[in-house]
DNA sequence: ATGGCTATGTATAAATA
DNA sequence: TTATTTATACATAGCCA
């Protein structure tokens, strides 16, 4: 497309492919541009240069935003191949996917014809995997979290019960000692006064 | 580029932005892939269709390897901004390592003579990231248990704590009743007997 | 690095099959 | 729908500031 025609292969000219680079690169983000508002549809272009930079284009506001779309996209079309067999109501039913996909490696390790299995093929379940332990992780993280709160939650609650107790208890020493002049003390030697029961409990 | 100029709106007709639809994408795809070749650059392209199709170009084998290095590279960017106010030697320590990696990682995108990165060296690289990766999730999952653990821990010194105080309710209640004939219950009004009590502890 | 400047190769709008 | 054709608009290679 200039004064002579170009071979489609890396320019090993350092000064040109830069040149190039910079031409094309903006020629690709208005292309991209014009289709988004032409066809009203939404378009992303993410370029890394070699030396780490960084350069985008994206139809909507935020690039992250696409990219969410992306991965939903992947996540529901993973979803299509396992709702076949999903009638089941328990709480394992988000695992069945994983067991698919675990007997699906399996079945793949033990194969002896290993050559039928296309590279695409193996990135396609490599994907799938790692959506799946990321999913589990998720999972367990979340579970771990709610066992804590729910565990402050009681110890507040115990807390709580504890001071009744012990205010209780003040109560009936005070009670006793003013209203009958008896000698009490020996009734619960183990015990220490409130003041000292309290200091006893602040570790927790 | 074709028989008339186009203006750079919204295609109101339906079939025709369709048409253009099919053709200009499969055109900003072919840019972008002359693009990554001709200046030996990564290149992704997502387009989203009103009617949710999808469509998508990386000159990588996997698009996510594209979306996180784009992730990764935000958040690069965010951490310069706060590395300024990080002379903090505290908690931080153990993660050292990490950041040292990530710093590989980064110069290592950075730098122009990328020739001279072998595949082995990024075999490498990918093994020792990802062993940062697994450590930092077993001291999360680590630390997630061991405060479990802190936290059945106490819940089981209340508990006790708290049967002794009832025990101690009991005993001076009984106390008062066996050795002196007088009629005490309006002292603690509000409380329930030693089995009640236990029983509305059960839930904990 | 950009920002013109042509000459020329490409992409594509419209029509047609 | 999708493919082919054709005329035209656009993008851009090489060159110069």
């Amino acid at each position: 497309m200039g004064r002579r025609k170009v071979e489609i292969k890396r320019i090993e000219d350092n000064s040109s492919r830069q040149a190039t680079f910079s031409k094309r690169r903006s020629g690709l983000m208005k292309k991209a541009k014009q289709l988004s508002i032409l066809c009203d549809v939404d378009v992303a272009v993410l370029v890394f240069s070699s030396r780490g930079r960084f350069f985008e284009f994206s139809s909507t506001n935020s690039l992250t935003g696409v990219i969410h779309r992306y991965t939903n996209h992947m996540k529901a079309e993973d979803k299509v191949s396992a709702e076949v067999d999903d009638t089941e109501e328990s709480k394992y039913a988000s695992f069945m996917t994983m067991e698919e996909l675990l007997q699906t490696v399996e079945k793949q390790l033990k194969e002896p014809d290993v050559d039928d299995l296309s590279i695409t093929d193996l990135v396609h379940l490599e994907n799938q995997v790692e959506t799946a332990l990321t999913q589990t992780r998720f999972r367990k993280t979340h579970l771990l979290i709610e066992s804590i709160k729910n565990l402050r939650e009681k110890e507040k609650l115990l807390i709580e019960e504890n001071k009744l107790l012990e205010d209780e208890i003040c109560t009936i020493n005070n009670t006793e000692e003013n209203e009958m002049t008896m000698n009490l003390n020996n009734i619960a030697p183990t015990r220490m006064d409130c003041g000292q029961q309290k200091e006893a409990l602040n570790f927790l």
